[in-house]
Order: C-alpha cells, then sequence, then structure tokens
DNA sequence: CTCACTGCAAAGTGTTTGCAACGTT
DNA sequence: AACGTTGCAAACACTTTGCAGTGAG
C-alpha cells in the first residue's frame, strides 16, 4: 500500500487518510465503482468522511491520471484505478461492468487517426453494452 | 424527408413538427449536438418549444432507435442520427466530435465477447480522446 | 507555521416530472 | 373524440463551491 503514497506524494497531492482510503478502495476493487458506491463502501471505516470528500479526491486522482473517470450513459460516473488498456462491457440488466482484455489491437487505429487525420490520441474507451451470461441464464429459468 | 416521418410511424410516435425539427435537425448534421444546442438551433423557427419537449423527443427517438445517446466524459449528452458503426474523435481542446469510419473490426471481438464471456453484445461506444489537427496546427502557431 | 485538504451546507446544472392545454390520428 | 404530446414551472439527482477549521509537510 506504500505504493499509493508514492503515487500520491510523485503529484504533489499530500497524503490523508481519506485518499489514501478512496485510493486504496479503487486499486483494490474490479467493480468499477461510483462515487455514490465509494461513499457507502467507505462510511463504516469513515464516518466523518463526506461526500463532498469523495468528489474532490476523485476529482484530483483522475486529474493527475492515476485513476480514471468513464460514463455508462447512466446517471453518473465510474471510477478505475486499472491503467491497462481494456474494454468495459456493461450489462444493461444488472448494471455490472465487466472488463475485457485481448483481441484489441487499437494501436493500429491510433497510428492511422494520426497519420490520417492528424489526430493525437491520449485516451480511448472501448464501451460494449448488452446482456451478461449469468442475466441470460437467470432469464431463462 | 418523408423518410423521418415514416420513421416515427413506424414506432408509433404521433408526427409532430417538434418531432420533425429535432429528428431533421439531427439528421442533417455531423455535429453531434446536445440538447441545449438542439435548442439553440430551433429556437429561432420555434420560438415556443421548450427545453423539455427537446428532452422528452430525444428520449423518445433514443428509445426507439431513431438516434443514438452518446456520452463523451462531458456534463451532457450527446445525440446522432448515424446509425453506421463508427467511432468518435472528442478533441479536448476544441471540443469538437469527429467521426471516424474504418479499420476497425469489431465483428471479431463481438464475437469473442459471445464465446468466451457469455456476453451479448447489442450496441457499442468507441472513442477517442485527443487533439485534432486544427487544434494542434493553432497551438504551433 | 503554512498552505492544501476536509466537512458541512448551500448553490449549481443537466434532466425529469406533473399537469392542464393542445393537436395528431 | 381520444389519447399521446407539448410547454411551463417545480422538482430531482448528481456534482461543485464557499468557507471555517484541521492537519500534513
Amino acid at each position: 500500500m506504500n505504493k499509493l503514497a508514492e503515487n500520491l506524494k510523485a503529484n504533489r497531492l499530500k497524503v490523508t487518510p481519506q485518499r489514501l482510503a478512496i485510493y486504496s478502495y479503487l486499486a483494490s476493487t474490479n467493480e468499477h465503482p461510483t462515487v455514490e458506491t465509494i461513499y457507502n463502501h467507505l462510511k463504516e471505516d469513515y464516518p466523518a468522511m463526506s461526500l463532498a470528500t469523495v468528489y474532490k479526491t476523485v476529482a484530483s486522482l483522475r486529474d493527475c491520471h492515476l485513476i480514471r473517470e468513464f460514463n455508462l450513459g447512466e446517471d453518473c460516473n465510474r471510477y478505475d484505478a486499472n491503467s491497462d488498456v481494456h474494454a468495459h462491457l456493461l450489462c444493461t440488466k444488472c448494471h455490472r461492468v465487466f472488463d475485457y482484455y485481448g483481441d484489441i489491437d487499437l494501436k493500429h487505429v491510433i497510428y492511422r487517426l494520426k497519420t490520417d487525420f492528424g489526430f493525437e490520441t491520449s485516451a480511448l474507451d472501448m464501451n460494449f453494452y448488452g446482456i451478461c451470461d449469468d442475466c441470460k441464464n437467470n432469464n431463462d429459468k
């Protein structure tokens, strides 16, 4: 967990208990939580933490690229500390978000965007919407 | 433009002047307007039209898949009547959105999501964030 | 000791809703 | 004539802000 504190320091962010708690929660889960989810999760251990602090913290972490903010057409943003390139699969039924790696070669696309359009890509989203295996099976019953 | 009225009827939506105006505006532009932009654009010809009507209309059109709603991490949604599969390039400087076709073979990815994960894809977003050619050049001067 | 951060409450902003009047079918 | 749609204003939900008090460096 020391790594997280190092990351904060490297970005000139003060290492506060709230930031460590939020950042390490994001680094430990693959559930792509919303601000609300983060807040509820940490409320038990940090009863005094305010929702506004969670908002401010994820904004800071996002601004120095320690976490990624994304929107899947829901009414709120989700956050992810995983910086590997991967796609998100949103199940439109259970609203869980799954990660998908592999089979996506984007280097070539990014290269073509640069050479054909002059567009310099610095980040990308790849989101698939559909029904996950669990929901499909539950529906069959 | 009769085609649009047919599309509305086919989805059991009444053909009102407001809907035609909004839908044909979306079908005629490639600027991926927001609700605000649509409203401002139509205000001149339809001074009585309300913002709420624009919201309700795009929701109806989106629900019957006549237009697509997407979010590029801005504080509001954008709309697009173009149903061809294509990616969006958002310039983080001028905030224009460009379409990109080609070089993206997603059929294979969708197939793998189905066979490896059991995930049935029904829609997808592919968004690239970066600096467009115009902004890069203007910056150089 | 200083300045960034926190927590609270209030304000802001995009979006939705309730309902009476309206207009398509 | 019936019922979906419109327009207005009020309500909502998520997010941001102002500011006094706090605590990391």
